[in-house]
RNA sequence: GCGCCCAUAGCUCAAUUGGAUAGAGCGUUUGACUACGAAUCAAAAGGUUAGAGGUUCAACUCCUCUUGGGCGCGCCA
């Protein structure tokens, strides 16, 4: 992970050092940023590691590493010194700092794009939402997870594609459509009674409402498809308010149902190849995949005993197809009520010869929702839930948004709806934007009148060090997003970004002081507003200059 | 019963994946608008990181057990 993009420089140099003490393997020391109250830029724990293996005192080894590393990096590192137990500390020469704030001015939206990597092709896969309802809260955590790690993976450089699974095959569509015929003929006063096992929800009855409205005859209607088209449309709508994009809409049909000349199905072919390859066997009428074998519980049915497939054999075929478009990298996003399926896929995956590495699937936990302290069930089919437009429409996109985006997916999220109704002036996303609109008011006061670049030598503060050093932070920041696969890591730097900016603000003015340095500060705030607004619209989050 | 995830300030959550005195927001208390936006800032209070052991120079982080919660265990999707 790079540091202020000098953290491999310094590890390779670390690396070669303890090469000149005898030892051959890896010192895994890191670099890192010292605590608040430690006064230093950077911090390594490399010289405790180093005496360890050597068996010797930390703080000598510290000495000679310190004297080595000193010749080396005179243009980024002024001092370098020993605390504590053998902690080494390190402090920026101002150079190097004004170096990464000019960096940022130069490259403006693009920086922190990365050049390497540029040959790895992800994928991101999620929501993926059955069309058999509108999508509700926790199809909105995992949206914004999804597209904002795919934002982010982009800004790095991937190639990425957004992808979104249609499962619109099966007997959830036939349930759909009978539940919509029925809901037709009730309120055409038919006294019938609703399937057991309908969908409840009054997004039904809408719908059928609507074609009662548009006149066609009963027997011309096919319920299925207009109850599928209708609630699809209604999806897009939703991630659309909710500015999700997605790449791809691929369809669960077009492996499951669409035949190639000789008759067969994607799907028909992977279970054949598999059970070709030993991995899928006969038993008691049924196909199995021998999962087993690579580490789940149980084997898992991939073609029942009355000849249907199951959801699982398209799935691998889904799969199957997502590596022969050469993906390198597939993430999956699902709620973690299907984590047991994890074990199933992944075997599946290495049956296609795939590494174990080439698939990720990213668990977010659901979001329990609250109503003044009264937990809401959420299913789609009690029909007794809140949709992610309610949500929208209640508190707005970029709250939300910033809501689901500020804990890591593995957290338990709990969503009260008065609550969030409330946040509206205290959500920590206007203390974001917030910063943004303060730079814009001064840009529009500010009147530059040429003469001399600006000066950055002028920028001599505590604030305004520590705020150039949390910029340069930012490329760091997103590393870390990909390397974690979580995009909240962002959204924690731009709270602390602010926080450092506002204290700043108060501290300095930027107009009305020396011309020279109001041209300094001016630049300084340009950087500024660069790293807030790239880093709000990777999180999907608008950047106002007015608020 | 078996498996996965979680437990951190009154509440909601962080902690750069093993580092130095565990941090934010909300809420509470006290102060700051006659210069760039007070949606802000300054300060205070609040913790045995569920509990007990273990590994380590160093544990919120890794291992074991206990307790408490969420979820999953179908020829459903």
């Amino acid at each position: 992970m790079l540091k202020f993009n000098i953290e491999e420089k310094l590890k390779s140099a670390v690396n070669s050092f303890a090469k000149s003490k005898g030892i051959e393997e890896e010192v895994s020391f890191t670099v890192e940023i010292p605590p608040k109250n430690i006064n230093a830029d950077l911090a390594s724990n490399a010289a405790m590691l180093i005496a360890k293996k050597l068996k010797v005192n930390p703080r000598v080894i510290a000495q000679e590493l310190i004297e080595a590393l000193q010749k080396k990096f005179s243009s980024e590192i002024k001092t370098i010194e020993i605390a504590g137990a053998g902690f080494i500390n390190f402090h920026f020469t101002d150079a190097f700092l004004y170096g990464e704030l000019s960096k940022i001015l130069e490259k403006k939206e693009n920086y922190a794009k990365q050049e390497t990597s540029k040959n790895e092709k992800i994928m991101v896969e999620f929501v993926s939402a059955n069309p058999t309802g509108p999508l509700h809260i926790g199809h909105g955590r995992g949206a914004a997870i999804g597209d904002s790690l795919g934002r982010i993976l982009k800004h790095l450089g991937y190639t990425v594609v957004k992808e979104y699974y249609l499962n619109d095959v099966g007997n959830q569509m036939n349930v759909l459509g009978e539940s919509t015929k029925t809901r037709y003929r009730q309120l055409k006063g038919e006294n019938i009674p609703f399937l057991e096992d309908g969908y409840k929800g009054d997004y039904i009855k809408d719908i059928a409402r609507t074609l009662i409205n548009e006149g066609k005859s009963f027997d011309k209607i096919d319920f299925r498809e207009e109850s599928h088209t209708r609630i699809l449309e209604g999806i897009k709508n939703d991630l659309n308010k909710f500015a999700v994009t997605f790449d791809n809409w691929f369809s669960e049909s077009s492996i499951a149902v669409k035949k190639d000349n000789a008759g067969f199905t994607e799907v028909d072919k992977v279970c054949c190849s598999l059970k070709e390859k030993g991995f899928a066997y006969e038993q008691d009428g049924a196909l199995w995949l021998n999962s087993v074998k690579y580490g789940d519980d149980k084997d898992r049915v991939l073609k029942r005993s009355d000849g249907r497939y199951t959801y699982l054999a398209s799935d691998i075929a889904y799969h199957k197809n997502k590596y022969e478009r050469q993906f390198t990298k597939v993430i999956n996003l699902w709620g973690a009520d299907h984590h047991g399926y994890v074990a199933r896929i992944n075997a599946a995956i290495q049956m296609l010869g795939q590494p174990a590495e080439a698939l990720k699937v990213i668990l977010y936990q659901l979001v329990s929702l609250v109503r003044n302290g009264v937990p809401v069930a959420m299913s789609t089919r009690s029909g007794e839930f809140v949709t992610l437009k309610e949500v929208l429409d209640e508190v707005g996109t970029d709250a939300c948004r910033f809501f689901f985006l500020l804990r890591a997916p593995d957290s338990q999220l709990e969503f009260d709806l008065e609550l969030a109704k409330k946040q509206s002036s205290e959500n920590p996303v206007f203390y974001v934007q917030y910063v943004n609109a303060r730079c814009h008011s001064i840009f529009k006061e500010y009147k530059d009148n040429g003469g001399k670049p600006a000066d950055f030598n002028l920028l001599t503060s505590k604030e305004e060090r520590d705020l150039i050093k949390k910029l340069a932070l930012f490329e760091d920041t997103l590393l870390i997003c990909a390397k974690t696969m979580s995009p909240h890591h962002l959204t924690t730097y731009l709270t602390e970004t602010a926080d450092i900016y506002h204290r700043f603000y108060e501290k300095c003015r930027v107009l009305g002081v020396e011309p020279e340095l109001t041209k300094a500060r001016v630049e300084l705030l340009k950087a500024v507003s660069t790293v807030i607004i790239k880093g709000l619209n990777l999180l999907g989050v608008s950047a106002p200059e007015k608020m």
